[in-house]
This record gives C-alpha cells, structure tokens and sequence, in this order.
RNA sequence: GCCGAAGUGGUGGAAUGGUAGACACGAGGGACUUAAAAUCCCUUGCUCAUUGCGAGCGUGUGGGUUCAAGUCCCACCUUCGGUACCA
C-alpha cells in the first residue's frame, strides 16, 4: 500500500479514542512522570502555530518515557476564563460561556488532528464550577491565613487571634501592610468590625485601598505583569493610576522562599534570572529620622547604603506618602499641592515617558540627621516610588545618580563621603570605596561601615538591618463578569466567607455585561446577589487565579470532596517537565509557585516547587512576504530588480507564496485591487521579499497547522515543527522546508515496502552493519531526547533511513526497534507499520530499544593527521595501538615525509579516536 | 542604563577544545516521462586554478591561551528578550 497518511491518522485517532490507550491511573509498581503543557486559553482565533511547537516536544517526551517505562501523566485542559470572551460578550450580548465552549470545540479538534497522547479523561476548564470550587476555596484558606516569619510558613489567622488575646502584638513576626502594637487588653477591648480590622493588616489575602493601574479601556484593574509600557497586554489600552480598595494577595510574604526555590529547580538560568530581578532582593538598613520640631512624627525610610549617612543632604518622600500632609508647612503648601495633584494623577504612559526628567517640591520641613544632627530638608518628588521600601528616601547625592540629578537640578548640597570619585561631574556610586568625612566611620570599607552604622541604629533603637524585595502584592481584583466570583459576602462592611461547604459561589446570570451605570462591576446586576440577606462580592478573580493551580488538579480531577486526593498528590508530587512560554516568567510561573508553597504550608502539596524542570518554547515569529509596487502604478516588480525602481513593499499572503515565489494568479484573485496586477519578473518568477515580524492577520503571514496537516499529515508536521531548530530559540515560522520532512516520512514508510508499495520485511539475521546503523541511532536518540535535542534526533531519523535505504536492508530485527525509536515522533505511520508487523498491543507500550555497544566495536581507526595544526592526510592504524607503535609507522609514511620533509617533529600528539597533530 | 541570550553558507540549522558547515531547504545539472507530478543520481561556503593534481581564505570585530579555538579568556560591535528612577 502506498502511505496514505489521511486514512492511517483518522484510523489511529479513532482507535486510540475508543481504547483510551492514554488514560493514566495511579501505579505504584512504576515510577510516575508528569509531563506537562501550559494550557492555552482557547481564543477565537483558533490555535496558533506557536502552540503546537511545546505540545509537539512535550508529547514527543511523554511518549519516550511511557517507552522508557514511566507511568506518565500528560494532560491538557482550558484557561478559559479571560477578557477576550468577555469583551466579545459586551459587543454581542453572546454570553462568554458560549463562545468559550465554540472555542474549546475548535482547540480540541485541532488538537486531536496532531495525535497528541493526552489522557483527556482529565480534562477541565477554569470556568468549570467543579474546578473553580476548588480556586474558591483556596482564596478561603488564604483569607484566612497569615504568613509567621519566625516559623517562616502560613499559618491559621485563629492561632493569631488567640496570641493577640493572651500577649497582644508583643511577640508577633507576620507579614503585614503596617506595624501594629497594641496589648492584649486593647485586642479585648475592640469591637468586631475594629478586629476585623486588624485582621485585615495579616491576612494572606486582604482588601486594602491601594493605588492600582486601572485600565478604563477593559474598565478593570491590572496587575504589574498585565501592564507592558503603560498599555494593557490584552487590549494595548492606557493605564492609569488610580486608589482604589482591592483584593490582595500577600505574595510578598513568599519572596524570600520564592527566591530561594530557584536554586531547587531546573529552569534555564535566564528565567531563574527573571525571577530574581522581578523578585529584588536587596539588603539594606530601616532608619528612623526625627523631624525637627515635630517630636510625634518620624520619617522611616529603606536604604542600601547606611555607610553614606554622613552624606545625606536631603530627604524625599514619594507623592502618595501619607506624611506629606502632615508636615507640609503654610508657605509651601500651595506648591506642595500642586506638585501632589500632578504627580498622583499622572497616567503610567507619562511616567514612563518622563523617567529621569527632574521635578520635586519642598516640604518646608526638616528632618534630623541622628548622627550629626545636621537639618535635612524634605523633599516631594517622583522618582521615589510608593510601594517599595517605606516610600521615602534618605538622598546622598555625591554616590547615587538619581540623587545627584535631584541635588544639581534644585542646587542642594553634595557631600562626598566615599573618597575616590570626581563628584564635581557624577556620582561614585562603588560599593567598593572607603568612607571619608564621616566622623567614627573614617576609613573603614563600605562594606564594614554599613555593620557598623547598622549595628549603631540598633543601639540608638533607631532602625536595624533588614531585607527589602521589590516584588509587590499581587490585586487580586478584576471589575469584571466572566471570572471566578469571590466567596466573601460583607457585614457592617466588613467582607466574611461564605462557609466551604456551600462552594462553588456559581458566576450568576446576568442580563448585560458591562459595568453599571453607577460603575459598578458587571456582578451588580445581577439578581440576588446575597448572602443570607447580605451583598456579596461584586468583583471576580483576576485570570491566573484558575492557572495557578491547575496542575494539581490534574492529579485527581473528578473529586468533589478535596482539591485533590493525598494518595494522588504523594504519587504524581509535581511537575517533572513543564513546557510553555517564557512570557509567563513573572506572572504565572511566580503565582503558581507561590499558590504551591501556600498549599505546601497547610500540608496539602508535598513538594514546596510545583515545576522541577521546564522548558520554554521559543517565541514563533511570523515570516511576511512582500510584493513591491511601483509607486503610482499597479505593476509589481520581482525583489532582485526592485532597486531600479520607487517602490512600496506590501505584505502579501503567505499562502500564495512558496519557497519566497509568488503565484500571480493567486495574487491576482485575492483582492480586488490586484486583479489588473502585472508583473516584472526575473527569471520567470516573481520572487518576494521576506522579513521576520511578529504573526499578526495584518501582516497575512499567519498559517495555521490544519493546513499543513490536510497537506502532509500530521506526522509530517509534528517532525517539522521539532526539525525547524532548538524548541527553547525563537524563530520564524518558516513552512519552507516541510518538504524534505514529508519526502523522508515517505521513505521511511518505503523501507517496509517493495516498489510496487507491496509488504516486504524479511525476517532474515541483519548483517553487522545493519546492526550498527541501528545502535548508532539509538544511542543518538536516547541521547537527544533526553537533552530535548529533537531536531538533531530527526536528522539521525534520516541518515538512519537512507543508510538503510542504500544497503536495501528490510530485516524485521532492524526495522522493528526503529519503528519504536520513531513512534513518539510520528505515532501514527509507526502504529500502522507496528501493527502491520503483526503485533497487537499499541507501540506506545513498546519498551524502548536497548542500546548494545558491541556492535559498535571497531577494529581500527582512521585519525587525522595534522601538521602544527592543520589537517593534511588521514592514516588508519589498528584501534589498540599505542602511541609509541603508532609513531615509527606515522614516520615512514611517504606522505607524512612529504608534509615534514626535511624537518624534524618536536612533538607528535595522538589523541585516541580523534586525532595526531605532528609539530614541527 | 542594568540583567540575560545569541551572532556559523543563499536559508533553517549541526559540531564532548580535535577533519567547520552534519541534516534539510533552495539553487544548478542529469535520469525516468509525450508532459507534469512523484522518484532517483551528481554539484553546491568563498576566491583562484580547473587538463589533472590542487592552493589560499573562512564561524560578528580585535587581541590572548593552546600542538590545536566556532567552542576557553579579555575588550569591543550588532541583534533579540527581560526590566526600568527599586534607594
């Protein structure tokens, strides 16, 4: 039979489906791996070429490990709430859970069309009730944890409630938003709602005015890693800056646990290095600055550098700081206003536009400098952000940049307190100098002189060493329909849990979903939206709320009485091979890890990291093709003679494009406007130009993988997607070379085929060499597959087939492992050709071959000879030979004396199995 | 600015410090065919030589280590990704 790779891959997908060959349980007698796929939110755009390169790579290793004897969970599922949906809602009145479940329909049949070994009795989405119960239910456990810093884990916010009972604040390390003390007697002494309160400063997830980047384009807020330059990821719409009280969710609190994990994983280092960035960790010193005349406020501010407090000459404190109002004095308040009104309301696509550009306003106050007593002005101004470290600064301008721009720029002074640098010009910022005109630290290192003045602060009970993060909380709020709705119902304005047992809190219907007239959420329309009589949470969850801890929903996903089992937890434990984009780096690989520690403190996850290794699949960029008009014309020139003329290039489908050449008449029919085109060749062709750009329908180079399957089959395009280049590198979608993957597949099928496509393996002994070629390849694909090198392994397909081509070997002995090696490249031409050979259970079952070195064994070498150092002749000698039986022989070669002539060797190099270098 | 990754033919890309360019695309030539498709064979880094042998140069640039460098070290250039007043 010629390959018919239609009828082969509908055959196979229909009896993989009807046998459930991929479903996976629960099997002690065998090591687990758990293999998997960041889910793709199933937009209406269909799935995009990019997808399919991860899952392809994933799938190609989930396969070689069930070979390898592993029981592998691969499964595969929904993000499915988000904007787009919802947005689509808002235009059409559609409501969102139709056009998600018309997407999800969409994405399964792509998928299913590649053979992807999915166990989909797994399969969930995030909007499912039976799955969101689940994220719910987390926020209420969050809600009612907080973090301990001494036993550095959540733990229940009741223990904390009874340790304010007996000691009050005395004795409490948590996380918080504000330092609190009170005693015991005053804890007793507060009212519910006052208590509520003060619970609300702990809690792992709380409500808190904070200023958000609201975007009135979606009419939600944003978080940090949804907001790119000012505009909304999704959307591209302007962020500003608004108060508003919010969800949070304590991130911080992990930030040093979230750090340390990375040591534990197997992430490329330029994600780990991501992460840390976003994380910031930087020590440092909290001091206490007196204001001068003003004995009941102090100014608190964070900094790196106590060595330089001799050099403070100003003090700056961010517009937001709530100490502004404070201390502002009569005379500077007009301008003091002012600045404030500008600054908050500034939108964040000014404020990156204007970073570095100057401004600030004077307080009017002083604040004390604690080691000389030394008047300190106070300053307002941009560049000091709210939200990192204490809001406030203390300036030293002679060794920071930003201070010294600040100082030049408003003529303050600067003091040099490191010796070695020119601060008439720029700020020293070293950290490696030694300190000068500072009193008792003189001469000492930068380095010993922050202990020092550390250690003095602490004596002073004035500040102490600490470590501040830049990563923030995360709003956990989203003014928004199509999302997880909130289990909290207030009282007396104070938010409360609905009780566990009556989750899921179910999205309600609503008539409209668009924000209110009075601008509240979408959910205040909706009917009865009360708890036993009380209003229930208006906002929704933010879209990595369902992603964050989907994985481990999949170890055990029908069960209505846990999030998961703890048998399926301690067998499947976490992600063995995690495959996705890193455009995820800080967002959801940072929440998700942060949702698993959380989960691991209440003794619910047993491993602290929920992905152990992970891969990111580069980028696929789009590959536009051009045309170029000649301006004021409608004739098009080919890209060689484009130069002679004034042209315009216009993007051009790519589907009527091939390997670069463009097929007219097809140009000519796809849009009115070129039905009269003509063309200038060059050879007979018109060749268009080509440019990598970002895939985009605009740009008309968007391709879509159904085609490609329709055309070569889907074991084609699985080989291709894996042969275009290393998965982690970014690059063109390129359909250029897919031909010479479906020329080979081809081959492959022949290999077990006479001419006239008739059966024909024999079951004859292979020969030595047939052996050798197939452990050659074995070898090489093990070898690839575990480096995740599959494009290298498809070559080794290749030579592999030719090689057998050539030597017209058809021996069952050799074929038979080959087919195995390639079954979880191409599943289902190595299905057929399995079952063809007579066997009945599936090749996904099939051990994977092992690898026998001794018909590798050789019995002599061929090495390179190379004179100081380049390569001339090629002498072969028997494969145990030493160098010293080697070197009379090298030197009587008539060649060698050729290359050497009258020269003498100084040295003579024999490296086993590689090479001899004679220098001379 | 800072952090990270990467620069190899016309193209995608191979090369544990040891014959650079595997494998594939494209291109050129040929076979088969009435023709096309499909298939098969040869050539294909650049320059010179080409009657044959060949010779020289080549992995972003400039240095260095080494018998030997695409690979290691130093400096620089370019491109892409992340981040951006984080005290």
């Amino acid at each position: 039979m010629e390959y018919n790779y239609r009828e082969i891959e509908a055959k196979w997908q229909k009896i993989w489906k009807e046998s459930g060959i991929y479903k996976t349980e629960i099997d002690n007698s065998k090591p687990k791996y758990y293999v998997l796929d960041m889910f793709p939110y199933p937009s209406g755009a269909g799935l995009h070429v990019g997808h399919p390169l991860g899952y392809i790579a994933s799938d190609i290793f989930s396969r070689y490990k069930r070979q390898k004897g592993f029981n592998v969970l691969h499964p595969m599922g929904y993000d499915a709430f988000g904007l787009p949906a919802e947005q689509y809602a808002i235009q059409t009145g559609q409501h969102p859970a139709i056009t998600t479940e018309q997407n999800v329909n969409r994405y399964r049949e792509q998928l299913d069309k590649i053979g992807f070994c999915y166990d989909w009795s797994r399969e969930f989405k995030t909007c499912n009730p039976d799955y969101y119960k689940w994220t719910q239910w987390t926020f209420i456990q969050l809600f009612n944890s907080y973090y301990d810093n001494t036993a550095d884990k959540a733990m229940p916010i009741a223990q904390l409630v009874e340790h304010f009972a007996a000691q009050g604040t005395d004795g409490v390390n948590a996380a918080c938003t504000d330092e609190m003390t009170f005693t015991a007697d005053a804890w007793k002494n507060m009212n519910e709602q006052e208590k509520q309160k003060v619970l609300m400063n702990y809690r792992l997830a709380y409500l808190a005015d904070t200023w958000v980047n609201w975007c009135s384009g979606l009419g939600t807020v944003l978080a940090n890693d949804e907001v790119v330059n000012g505009l909304s990821v999704r959307g591209g719409f302007p962020v500003e800056r608004k108060l508003m009280k919010q969800w949070i969710l304590r991130v911080s609190a992990y930030a040093e646990r979230l750090l340390k994990g990375l040591e534990k994983v197997e992430w490329t280092d330029s994600l780990k290095e991501i992460q840390r960035n976003w994380i910031g960790r930087s020590e440092g010193a909290f001091i206490r600055f007196q204001l001068d005349g003003q004995q009941e406020q102090t100014l608190d501010i964070f900094t790196t550098r106590p060595d330089t407090i001799f050099g403070v000459s100003f003090m700056v404190l961010c517009p937001e700081h709530e100490l502004i109002e404070k201390i502002t004095t009569p005379e500077q308040k007009a301008a003091v206003d002012e600045y404030v009104t500008w600054a908050r309301n500034r939108s964040e696509t000014e404020r990156q536009s204007e970073v570095r550009k100057v401004t600030g306003v004077f307080t009017g106050a002083y604040a004390i400098n604690p080691f000389n007593g030394d008047k300190i002005p106070v300053w307002i101004s941009a560049y000091v952000l709210q939200g990192y470290g204490t809001g406030g600064i203390m300036a030293v301008p002679a060794h920071d940049s930003r201070d010294y721009a600040f100082a030049k720029h408003f003529n303050l002074p600067i003091r040099e307190v490191i010796a070695g640098g020119d601060i008439s010009t720029e700020a020293f910022e070293t950290k490696d100098g030694i300190c000068c005109n500072s009193e008792f630290i003189n001469g000492m290192s930068v380095k010993e002189a922050g202990k020092c003045i550390i250690n003095k602060v602490v004596e002073m009970g004035i500040g102490y060493g600490t470590v501040n993060y830049r990563l923030r909380d995360a709003i956990f709020s989203r003014q928004r329909y199509w999302g997880e709705p909130f289990p909290i119902y207030y009282k007396d304005g104070m938010p409360y849990t609905i009780p566990v047992d009556e989750l899921p809190v179910e999205l309600p219907e609503i008539s409209e979903f668009k924000p209110t007239e009075t601008g509240e959420p979408p959910l205040a329309r909706a009917e009865n939206w009360t708890y036993n009589g009380y209003q229930k949470e208006y906002n929704t969850m933010p879209g990595f709320a369902g992603s964050s801890g989907y994985y481990l929903r999949y170890m055990d996903p029908h069960n209505d009485k846990a999030y998961f089992s703890k048998e399926a937890n301690e067998y499947w434990r976490n992600v063995d091979l995690y495959v996705g984009g890193a455009e995820h780096a800080t967002g959801h690989l940072i929440y998700s890890r942060f949702w698993n520690k959380f989960l691991f403190d209440l003794g619910l996850s047993c491993e602290e990291e929920p992905f152990k290794k992970l891969i990111n699949q580069g980028m696929i960029q789009g590959r536009s093709n051009f045309v170029y008009r000649i301006i004021g014309t409608n004739k098009y020139v080919s890209l060689g003679l484009k130069d002679q003329y004034d042209v315009t290039p216009i993007h051009v489908d790519v589907n009527i494009v091939k390997n670069d050449v463009l097929d007219t008449e097809a140009f000519k029919n796809w849009m009115p406007d070129f039905k009269d085109a003509e063309f200038i060749l060059e050879d007979g062709q018109y060749i268009c130009g080509w440019e990598v750009e970002k895939m985009s329908k605009s740009k008309y180079n968007v391709q879509n993988p159904d085609d490609l399957v329709e055309k070569y089959g889907a074991d084609t395009l699985r080989m291709y997607e894996m042969f275009l280049g290393p998965i982690e590198m970014a690059k063109p979608w390129d359909t250029n070379g897919i031909e010479g993957v479906f020329r080979f597949v081809k081959k492959f099928w022949k290999l077990f085929h006479n001419q006239n496509f008739e059966w024909n393996v024999s079951d004859e002994e292979p020969t030595k060499e047939e052996y050798k070629i197939l452990h050659k390849t074995i070898k090489k694909i093990e070898e690839d597959n575990e480096k995740f090198s599959f494009n290298t392994a498809i070559s080794a397909f290749m030579i592999c087939t030719n090689e057998l081509g050539d030597a017209k070997c058809n021996k069952r002995k050799i074929l038979e492992p080959l087919c195995v090696l390639m079954s979880a490249y191409a599943p289902h031409i190595t299905e057929e050709l399995w079952s063809l050979l007579g066997h009945q259970d599936s090749i996904v079952d099939a051990a994977y071959p092992v690898y026998n070195d001794s018909y590798m064994q050789e019995s002599e070498f061929t090495y390179p000879v190379s004179f100081n150092g380049k390569m001339r002749v090629k002498l072969t000698f028997p494969m145990d030979y030493t160098q010293k039986e080697i070197e009379p022989i090298l030197l009587a070669n008539a060649d060698v004396q050729k290359w050497l002539g009258d020269k003498t060797p100084k040295k003579i190099i024999v490296v086993p199995k590689r090479i001899i270098n004679i220098v001379f």
